[in-house]
DNA sequence: TATTGTTATACTCTATAACTATA
DNA sequence: TATAGTTATAGAGTATAACAATA
């Protein structure tokens, strides 16, 4: 009885897990059906990976976790939507090497401001201790996240 | 210079929100990643919702947002799986009624129980301090959802 | 022979349209 | 005729296996 009062309980700490967890799947869940555009999920997540670099189609399989004519199949709908760039590898025929286009670019941008359009509008009329709370639970969640 | 320094900017309102949204995204993601059971998401969906009240298909259609006859074929299959029970409503004769069985309750608990032991093992081991500022959070947060 | 990428084929989830049974 | 549900059919995303081109 005097040893738990100090320290958080494993049923305390489960019940936050779960709380937490509701929270941020219901907040993701949110966004996403809220910022449905142009581009399937799938294919943002592509154009998401191609903006800082240039990318063969076999690398973007394995970030993503699908097969090889998986990846094949959305990047050419990407090609097709002009979203996406195709050029071969000089120094290696085997080689593909996709790139953003203008266009891409230009959509990322747009779904990324959908999405945060969104919960700023929820997050504006929060008092401003909510805010400061938020900001540095965010950054917590952040390394969470990343573990 | 002397506006800003008390109140919250609206580029740090937008940054805020990126920063919050891609952490809640980002741990969603790892949680439904990690929690790959032996139901998928939509099938998993449809459980909970059956979890207070039976229901008819058009009603989890509604609510699910999908077709009747999606609804259909994830129903039929919940049933193959022993998960979900389908009933004939005397009154009319129409009307099917779905519950969930006791294997779908357990089905439940079981994907539950594996999702939070995610979020429990990451939490664990942070500070008392960040762990009391991510019980306020969660409530904050779980109203932002709620909007 | 190993690697990169595509094509062939099949399974799942989704949808709309057509159909059956009941009200 | 209107409603609840299913069946028919098609489109998109996923996979594995087989293939072509290059290293």
């Amino acid at each position: 009885m005097s040893a738990e009062a100090s320290t958080t309980t494993t049923d305390e700490l489960v019940h936050l897990a779960t709380d937490l967890r509701l929270a941020c799947m219901r907040i993701s869940r949110r966004v996403r059906f809220e910022s449905t555009d142009t581009v399937a999920p799938h294919q943002f997540s592509v154009l998401a990976r191609l903006e800082d670099a240039p990318r063969s189609p076999r690398e973007l399989a394995a970030i993503e976790c699908v097969s090889a004519p998986s990846m094949t199949r959305t990047v050419n709908r990407l090609v097709e939507l002009g979203l996406v760039g195709r050029a071969g590898n000089p120094d290696d025929g085997r080689q593909v090497i996709l790139s953003l286009t203008a266009s891409g670019r230009a959509t990322l941008r747009r779904i990324r401001r959908k999405r945060d359009q969104w919960m700023v509008s929820r997050i504006a009329e929060l008092p401003a201790s909510d805010k400061a709370l938020l900001r540095r639970a965010s950054a917590i969640l952040a390394k969470v996240a990343q573990q």
